[in-house]
Order: C-alpha cells, then sequence, then structure tokens
DNA sequence: CATAGGTATATGCTTAATGCACATAGATGT
DNA sequence: ACATCTATGTGCATTAAGCATATACCTATG
C-alpha cells in the first residue's frame, strides 16, 4: 500500500510568502532592523503567518549584497546591537516592480476563481 | 567590488507557479493527460509563462501517489499512450480550499497595495 | 524505406528557497 | 547569579523548479 500524503498537508507547502516584498515594503515606509521588521510582519495582513526569523535574516543580508538595502550598526539605543537597513534606489525600483506584478497577480486569481465558477455551474 | 545582481534578475525567482491548482483546476473541468494539461496551460490566463514539462509530469505523479487524481492508461488513439488523469473527491476538495485561499491572497495583495498607496502620499 | 517532426512521458542534475533547530551574545530585571 | 528579552546569525535537511536529456511511438514526405 503506497503512502499517501493528507491533502491539508499539501496545502501550506506551495503558497509564496511575499518575504522579501514585503520588507521592501515595510523599509520604504521607514527604516529597520531585523528583529523590528519581524515584529511588523507578524501584525501585519501582508503575509499568511509569522515569519520564520532565520528567512528575514538571510533575506536582509542577501538584499544587502544584491543592493537593494544598505545597513550599518546602531549601539548603545538599549538593548544589543542592531543592524538597520535602509531602502535603495534599486530596492525602491523592486518594491514599484512588485507593486506592478501583484496587480498583475490579482487577474491571474480571478481568472482562475472565474474558471472554476464557469465549470461550477455545469 | 562585490558582485551585484541586478533588480530585473531577481523578480522571477520568488513569484510562485500555480502549477498544482491549475492542475486541480483544469481536471476538475474535464479529465485529461499530460501533454494536453501543458497546452491547456500555456494557452491560460492563470499561469504566468509556458509551464515546464518536466514540473507538469512530475507534478501529476506526485498527485497520482497523493490521491488527488488517479490515472489510466489510453491506447490507440493515435499517437502514443497517454495517461490519463482524473480528478479525485480528494483532489475536489483540494482545489476548493484552493479558491479560498486565492480568495484571501487578493485580500493579502490589496493590503499590500494599500500601505504602499499610504506611504507613497508621505 | 528512411527519416524528420510531432506527440507523449519521464529521469538526472543542479540551484535556490524554506523550515526547524541551534549558537551566540549583550541588556535587563529579580 | 540567573533567567529572560532583545538581536543576529549558522547548519542541516527537505522541497521545488529549471534545464537538458532519454525514450518511444506515430505520421507525413520524398
Amino acid at each position: 500500500m503506497p503512502e499517501k500524503k493528507k491533502a491539508a498537508d499539501l496545502l501550506p507547502l506551495p503558497m509564496e510568502k511575499l518575504t522579501q516584498p514585503a520588507i521592501l515594503l515595510l523599509l520604504h515606509r521607514k527604516e529597520a532592523h531585523g528583529y523590528d521588521l519581524i515584529q511588523k510582519l507578524s501584525q501585519s495582513r501582508f503575509i499568511e503567518s509569522d515569519p520564520d526569523t532565520a528567512t528575514v535574516y538571510r533575506t536582509l543580508r542577501r538584499m544587502d549584497q544584491e543592493g537593494l538595502v544598505v545597513s550599518s550598526w546602531r549601539h548603545g539605543e538599549s538593548g544589543p546591537a542592531r543592524r538597520e537597513y535602509h531602502l535603495t534606489p534599486e530596492g525602491q525600483k523592486l518594491l514599484e516592480d512588485w507593486i506592478a506584478r501583484l496587480e498583475e497577480r490579482k487577474q491571474q486569481i480571478d481568472s482562475f476563481i472565474g474558471y472554476y465558477r464557469e465549470t461550477k455551474g455545469d
């Protein structure tokens, strides 16, 4: 008997997390450090669930290497040192691309759901 | 000088492909074989670009193992044998979950874009 | 009849993203 | 002294995805 996974187990996997674009979005409004972003993300409505901290920190380091953000250490403002991130013009530009993409994605979803509703009526 | 990738290079990567849900959707309307689905997908508006054939066939085999579809070989209808897929009740149920998820996703996108527009006005 | 092109399914390899667990360390409160 | 909160990060395993490649049957054409 071959093992079969339950449908419920399959749902979480493919849905995209939007971690990177969400970071771009938050930094667009205001500079922040990683821990800060993690808290803001978990309160926001544009990601599904609490973000994985490892993912956030790694995404930030990558975005730094890619020139989407710049970072600088902040000391002495209570608590351990934090790495503060600012959006660069490149990051800003990428965010605008994301906005355009998300508009398209909404239309894709509408077309998907539309197709489903059509079929259902048969 | 550290190497930096261009923003344009970064766009294609994180956007989700919806391959599996799109297959569920098409099979919900009518049974089909892999090659058939590939053509339908490339004509449809609910995926971004032409699907990778390897991904489609592998996704179908996985969905079969998971009980989302059942398959049977068809011979002699001109051309090589095809493996025909039918949606199961589990697959149907998962599709309904996907529809609900995509509705939520639309709201997430609205909230994302809304946040962006608010910020822009500063 | 040889062969090229379309139909059809599938594997191999590599890279990239993600999740969970764990490591590190300074600051703060009791 | 010790736990807890703040803060940043690495290691490891799993999974998805893209590209190339293999296989094979069918059809049309010279």
